[in-house]
DNA sequence: TCCGGCAAGATTTTT
DNA sequence: TCTTGCCGGA
């Protein structure tokens, strides 16, 4: 049990809690004197008692839609209005930023400010708190860098280059993976070195690469994503000390999708929630820091109370190195662990829920989870088989505006695929038909060069020793220093024990040419006196900096001086324009940062731009689709989901195939984007996918047979889809080699034929085409040239003839400018809306 | 040093 | 298909 707090180890907030807190005035009101917290109003027993356990270690087995972030928040919020804990004694942890904040809003919406001073955030986030206050005891300067994916990769090709190692077969990407997984491992070069077979060159040679690597980040004090927590389990380790502050902070855990945590992170926690020796506790007591009513009987403070959620079938992160041990370890690690399992799903159809539990059914090894739903069956779930990709994102467009116009919102439909390269088909079919959607991750915002150019500025100015930073912006915007004068400034700085910053101040001692001498001195001199304007320029009487400049007049000042914004908009190429109105959204987002932060410095906001993730900008309040990987579905939920592209080489991937769990991992990954669905799944797959350029043939993925025949209303089967293909010329026929005789036969028993839809893959069809053109035609010409039509007045009762649909009528013309949409009526294919400057068709 | 042209390689998933 | 890297010429 823990030991509850008294009064007088309650921080500043003690005076308002003096009372314990009450809900009324959030919608509980006069249930105030039952004798149940509303907190569990509308929970199952098992939810209540997760809610409301109170014990050393608990773990709650969440499956998919069984309510896990309602009893999450709501266990929160039980541990505060229990008096267990004060909100500065919480730690939650999840595992991205949008979970995070979505967390905190709902316990914040439960408690209001009762809820300040929680940490409610990701491990990285978390870890970068804790080491920037502790950055010196390691020997980082407090504004270390973060290293993103890319930069490790751009530090690495470097290390390759100079040691001559891709000779030994080592890749940036290769090398970057196998360190990875070392550093989740916590290991490091040192560590790996003496257990590897040196008689190995290539294992030497590899070592050597790890050593330069975490030389050269350590030079730059540097980290990259694998250092954060393998960093801060580190100074816990070392630090007996300072991890006892924390422990005695932190005194309630609570981790989220525990089964996608990997070593170092079950490290993390296992430091977090040890016990402080009695010793410790009383030189912290003699420190004058209190910790008296923590301690008991024998003067030690008990471990913190850990809370840990998770779902082995949902882990899909093994290859970043999660490890389901963890969860299936936990009651080993935590004897006396309570362990409560949820498994009344409320989010899906018993439909869509009996489909999940066939699929997971098949991985072995397992315990095994019965997910059921007190909602009744539903609808079936759709399946289409296309001919391509677009073919594919065709039928999940024309039946997006079906579900649209019985009345779904488009914000409630999602699009799933496996890999991101799936989004180019799907995105131009939805820009034709005018659906708005979004792209959830994809190409970020943050990883588009004239981004991270912009950035390394700030970086460079945040962090003078970061040379990676340093080399990024040497010669961007041009301004004539080439490979020849980097590496020499780069040598020069190793030979003479110099920064690379110091060697630029120092280059008249290089001997080049008094231009490039001039231009480099002239880039220190900006960093410097951007340096300069972050200096506070007075102090409170409490002592509190004021006056430096904040992070948006910063950057601005070095656009300014760098040139680098005044080049893009000079520049011909159309691109650039781009580039440029993505550096204004950069500094328009700085100036949101100051006014949300108005504490905030350059290195919170550098912190917060490296640890947004992909579903971090996820904007629930748009009303649009909304297209993702499966991976960042994960957490999610929508009224409809497509998932897509359900093909053998794709889902399961191919890359998956010789690795180890593989198809048990994509398994669990389908199994996910089934469970995302609350009411209308449907499942499509193409039988030709287009990939680097040309054409190949898919196959249906083994999984869908794993899902009970009676679940599925085929709309087209695999082996429908195949037996039409012969009587009809297609483009791809000739590339085609029978493969599909044996598929579909096996699929098609459930299918309860097609005629008598209209709507569905109105292009797939060759009856539905205009006759006189043949399907060769159209097959895969969307790709093809942009079009412009910006020009083409249109109005109600025009003819136009459309490229793949023929003639039709236009009914109305809605929206302006470029966005001007035709709805029109086509002889044939029935009733589309089009975006009238790209679409392909022409006023007859 | 810069730029254009051409060849080769790439794509699993992400904090 | 698209991006990256290498080469040769200015």
């Amino acid at each position: 049990m823990i030991t509850p707090l008294h009064a007088e180890s309650a921080p500043a907030t003690a005076g308002r809690s003096a009372t314990p807190i009450i809900l009324d005035s959030n919608g509980y009101a006069g249930t105030g004197s039952a004798q149940q917290s509303p907190l569990l109003d509308g929970l199952n027993p098992q939810q209540k008692e997760a809610v409301e356990y109170r014990g050393q270690a608990l773990l709650i087995i969440a499956g998919a839609g069984s309510g896990k972030t309602s009893v999450l928040t709501r266990r929160v919020a039980s541990l505060l209005e229990t008096r267990d804990a004060w909100p500065s004694q919480i730690l939650a942890i999840t595992f991205t930023n949008k979970a995070a904040a979505e967390m905190r809003e709902r316990v914040h919406a439960i408690l209001g400010q009762a809820s300040d001073g929680m940490w409610i955030s990701t491990f990285h986030s978390s870890c970068v708190r804790i080491l920037r206050r502790e950055a010196e005891k390691i020997g980082l300067s407090s504004t270390f860098s973060i290293y993103d994916s890319a930069d490790s990769k751009v530090t690495l090709k470097r290390i390759i280059k100079g040691l001559d190692a891709d000779t030994y077969g080592f890749t940036p990407g290769s090398a970057g993976a196998k360190i990875s997984k070392l550093k989740n491992e916590l290991a490091d070069a040192d560590s790996y070195a003496r257990n590897a077979n040196m008689s190995d060159p290539q294992e030497v040679m590899f070592v050597e690469i790890f050593r330069q690597y975490s030389a050269r980040l350590r030079a730059a004090s540097a980290l990259d994503f694998d250092d954060l927590i393998g960093e801060t389990v580190y100074l816990f380790r070392a630090f007996p000390k300072v991890a006892a502050l924390y422990r005695r902070r932190f005194r309630h855990l609570l981790v989220d999708e525990y089964q996608d945590t990997n070593h170092a992170q079950y490290a993390l926690v296992h430091e977090l929630t040890r016990p402080v020796t009695a010793e410790l506790a009383q030189e912290m007591e003699d420190d004058g820091v209190h910790v008296r009513n923590l301690r008991d009987g024998s003067g030690a403070i008990p471990g913190a109370s850990l809370t840990v959620v998770g779902d082995s079938d949902q882990s899909i992160y093994a290859f970043r190195g999660a490890d389901t041990r963890n969860i299936s370890g936990f009651e080993r690690d935590y004897p006396g662990a309570k362990v409560i399992l949820l498994e009344q799903n409320y989010r899906s159809t018993q439909n869509i829920l009996s489909a999940a539990n066939a699929v997971i059914g098949h991985n072995f090894d397992r315990t095994d989870k019965k997910l059921w739903s007190a909602g009744g069956d539903g609808e079936k779930i759709v399946g289409f088989t296309a001919y391509s990709g677009h073919d594919e994102a065709q039928f999940v467009s024309d039946e997006i505006q079906v579900l649209h116009a019985a009345g779904m919102a488009y914000r409630d439909m999602a699009v799933f695929y496996r890999t991101n390269a799936q989004t180019r088909a799907l995105e131009e079919i939805l820009v034709r038909s005018a659906t708005p959607y979004r792209v959830v991750g994809g190409t970020k915002f943050y990883e588009r060069a004239e981004i991270k150019d912009a950035l390394a500025y700030l970086i460079a100015v945040a962090n003078p020793v970061d040379e990676l930073a340093l080399r990024r912006i040497l010669n961007t915007p041009k301004r004539g220093i080439g490979p020849a004068t980097e590496t020499a400034l780069s040598s020069f700085a190793d030979d003479n024990e110099l920064t690379f910053r110091q060697a630029m101040r120092n280059c008249a001692a290089l001997g080049l040419g008094p231009k490039v001498t001039g231009t480099i001195l002239k880039l220190a001199e900006l960093l410097d006196a951007a340096a300069l304007l972050l200096v506070p320029t007075s102090v409170t009487d409490d002592g509190v900096p004021v006056g430096g400049s904040n992070v948006s007049d910063v950057l601005e000042f070095l656009l300014g001086g760098s040139g680098l914004l005044a080049v893009l908009r000079g520049s011909r190429d159309p691109q650039d324009e781009v580039r440029a109105e993505n550096i204004e959204e950069l500094v328009a987002q700085t100036k949101d940062f100051n006014k949300e932060n108005p504490d905030g410095g350059l290195v919170d906001f550098l912190t917060q731009v490296s640890l947004v993730a992909a579903a971090d900008d996820l904007d629930d309040a748009s009303g649009t689709v909304s297209l993702m990987t499966l991976h960042t579905a994960k957490g999610l939920e929508y009224e409809a989901v497509f998932l897509t592209g359900v093909e053998e080489g794709l889902l399961p991937h191919q890359m998956s195939a010789n690795e180890p769990g593989g198809p048990a991992e994509e398994r669990r990954l389908f199994y996910v984007g089934i469970t995302r669905a609350r009411k209308r799944l449907y499942l499509s797959l193409a039988m030709t996918r287009a990939q680097f350029g040309d054409i190949n043939v898919a196959m249906p993925s083994r999984y869908l047979q794993e899902i009970p025949a009676e679940l599925i209303d085929w709309k087209q089967s695999p082996g429908m889809a195949n037996s039409r293909g012969g009587t009809q010329p297609r483009a791809l026929n000739a590339r085609r080699d029978g493969g599909f005789g044996g598929f579909g036969n096996s699929l098609t028993s459930s299918s309860d034929g097609y005629g008598g839809r209209s709507g569905y893959g109105t292009s797939a069809k060759p009856a539905g085409l205009p006759p006189g053109k043949p399907k060769t035609e159209w097959a895969n010409k969307i790709t093809g040239t942009v079009r412009d039509n910006g020009s083409l007045e249109l109005a109600a009762g025009d003819r136009i003839r459309h490229h793949d649909f023929g003639e039709g009528r236009v009914n109305q013309v809605t929206g302006e400018g470029t966005k001007r949409i035709a709805h029109v009526q086509f002889d044939t294919a029935g009733a589309k809306k089009l975006l009238i400057k790209i679409a392909p068709i022409e006023k007859i």
